[in-house]
DNA sequence: CAGTGGTCTAGACCACGAA
DNA sequence: TCGTGGTCTAGACCACTGT
């Protein structure tokens, strides 16, 4: 791997710069179109590197000021059903959180997820991530009103970034969840969401569907989560995928797969 | 919102285009250079709405050759555990598997993942998915050899594209998998990926590492599956989150969450 | 207001594929 | 060989930030 690339060659030698203190944490970089010179690039060219470093946590732009050299923070985690007493907390690097709670109708999109009408009552629930001061994931959790009638008031206590306390509201409200899907798909951000958290639109983010319902079928919770491609992850825990099944061998030998 | 964005604006006409007509099926596209001149924008510009339709599956470049119009498939799905009866192969979409084994060494990163020693010889199975023309996914899957000695033959039948196969192949070996975690992530693919796939360099893919452990917590699989960003979805369906806890409500209102 | 990053352009050169 | 997409450049103009 010859990492043929210009603009990898530059983000190479910058990230050298970096780790080698010729630019120090928290500084200021030189302007674009000074390290463009410097370095005996084009701006877009330097700004393709730039992005590889953005997007590894290494800088942050800031729109108007400057770019600057951060600490690359952990992973984010997402790890549903991680209840196996393992200190994830371990990992807790100052995520803060602000929630806001309000009231909408549901559209159409939302409606087909949460299997009822359109114009529903739904209670929504927005969760900002933010570590440091860096935003970096953010979840919109949806319960229609008919679920948990007048039970939906303010959360008091935020324990997850993931909207789990949602649930644990359920619960109290004797809305037993019985299984959540969850869909996992990857994508450049878009406008509104590279706002959001801070990013460009051309990184990529981790969008989660989740879908949660009870004994009766019934779908009592539809959350989106959207994190930051890089520094982030979903890990998922799975038993034995074949329990104990006699595999009947057919030997059919080239493979159409399904 | 708006979509003020140029390259956005020029993806917004060029689909009009497709899905009216105007550029039909199979058919070639004009040239960069003569398209940037018919809709009056520059090639960079018009590269980078190019690059939103071919992530979006309607459009497929040819290197020296032209730019074409697909036919968008259905997302390709990645469900371990999907095992409830349900006709997940209803969304069958003819996947080709092709499968080649080798015997490689352990690398540093492999050797951490299945906690052998560097150097430890282990069964590597390639398996690269393709749906009509176009590769979508790629698998690797790596089995050390201390773990099913001679045992690992070839596969016979290829009957799903993410190497289940080998873990039934491991079930025949008598070596039980007892949990299977996979953590994914969202990037930008590599230019090794972005040739694989048939992808550009600047399309997100959906990285998934898994991990197999049997009973005694021996690690006996680890893969890498790579699967193009648009049109793929990984699905994971999690028991209830909180079986039976009594929530201990010791409220305190403002959010520190880990 | 000056300086910064965000976007877009015109044009060059290269690597690849088909004839 | 020639036309295609892949990469890079120099330069322009705009939007935002801080003074």
């Amino acid at each position: 791997m010859t990492l043929s690339l210009r603009y990898q060659q530059i983000a190479d030698e910058l990230r050298r710069g970096i780790t080698t203190g010729t630019y120090k944490l928290g500084e200021r970089l030189p302007s674009e179109d000074a390290l463009a010179a410097l370095l005996d690039v084009g701006r877009p060219t330097l700004r393709d590197a730039l992005d590889v470093l953005q997007a590894e946590g290494l800088l942050k732009k800031r729109h108007g000021s400057g770019t600057y050299v951060t600490r690359p923070q952990p992973p984010v985690r997402y790890a549903p059903g991680a209840r196996t007493g393992q200190p994830d907390a371990a990992v807790h690097s100052k995520i803060r959180t602000t929630l806001s709670v309000t009231s909408i109708k549901a559209g159409v999109k939302l409606a087909s997820l949460l299997h009822v009408p359109g114009g529903t009552p739904v209670a929504k629930y927005r969760y900002l991530n933010r570590e440091g001061e860096v935003a970096h994931s953010v979840a919109h959790v949806h319960v229609p009103q008919s679920v948990a009638d007048r039970d939906l008031r303010q959360i008091r206590e935020v324990r997850s970034p993931w909207g789990e306390d949602v649930l644990r509201l359920l619960l109290r409200a004797g809305v037993h969840v019985e299984t959540t899907a969850q869909r996992l798909a990857a994508r450049l951000a878009t406008a509104e969401e590279a706002k959001l958290l801070e990013i460009t639109i051309r990184t990529p983010v981790l969008s989660i569907e989740r879908v949660s319902t009870d004994a009766g079928g019934r779908v009592v919770e539809a959350a989106h989560l959207v994190l930051r491609g890089e520094r982030s992850e979903a890990v998922f825990t799975t038993p034995a995928l074949f329990p104990d099944e006699e595999a009947a061998d057919d030997g059919t030998v080239d493979g159409d797969a399904d």
